[in-house]
DNA sequence: CAGAATCCAGCAAGATACTG
DNA sequence: CAGTATCTTGCTGGATTCTG
């Protein structure tokens, strides 16, 4: 890695559409659709393998059932997840990344990456800031 | 790129923590971040290099004043963009992505082209899904 | 177990008006 | 130009109850 690159990722790379007024092309569609508060949680969990409903609903903290409900469901309509029901009694249902949901996985794990790699010096600027602005009341 | 991976990602590499039961790790962190409505559309604006406030209200088509000022805001005080005031008349500021806001570029990068790559994939799915469930009213 | 249905609170975010 | 202040709304998401 050089130094000094402020710029290193130009424009051109950014605008793959190349409208000028509209430099999202896509970037918004992936964030509408695991920017939620829960979707990549579900991803990162089939990413360990098929898990039924419940295991999934264990394994992430605080998820409601209607909210993995309408998570699951999402992703199943974006073809990220596969849902199969046996018909066993009581019924039983796993979910599974398909091969584009675990696409998506390399890129999960390169935000994590980024996150832990940037986290010191984010919350050293968020303590600088806030000590530079008292009064300012966000967050 | 091999054929017949769904797992390709293990378990291990999206969880640096260890933690079974916690496999978010900074994911939430940079989703609080930049999975709200308007932070990656500013960043990848400013990834052209610096601007000021009226111009990136003009390239981000449908963002208020307010919710410009907020973002831009929270992208400050996490150090991702650094906001200059030249003491002009009438007043004058540019923003500028940190070293640290330009090195998530590349992940949005990284997105962007996620997005292109598999938009007709999932354009698909979700068409055969609506047909599959018609009266689902997810969407 | 795996959901569907309903009700409701809180916040994100839009619109508008005003200011240095 | 670059904001701040205020009001209002719509959607996200939580809690709860019910079903096959």
């Amino acid at each position: 890695m050089s130094l000094t690159h402020i710029g290193v990722t130009t424009p051109a790379d950014l605008d793959p559409c190349g409208r000028e007024h509209h430099p999202d092309c896509g970037i918004r569609d992936v964030l509408d659709r695991i920017g939620d508060k829960w979707s990549v949680l579900v991803i990162v969990e089939l990413a360990g393998g098929p898990r039924r409903f419940r295991e999934i609903q264990r394994a992430i903290d605080g998820i409601s059932q209607r909210m993995l409900t309408l998570t699951v469901r999402r992703l199943e309509r974006d073809g990220l997840v596969l849902r199969t029901v046996y018909p066993t009694v009581p019924a039983q249902v796993d979910y599974r990344l398909t091969e584009t949901g675990a696409s998506l996985t390399h890129l999960i794990k390169g935000l994590a990456d980024w996150s832990l790699a940037h986290r010191a010096v984010i919350g050293e600027a968020q303590r600088a800031y806030d000590q530079a602005h008292p009064d300012n009341e966000i967050r």
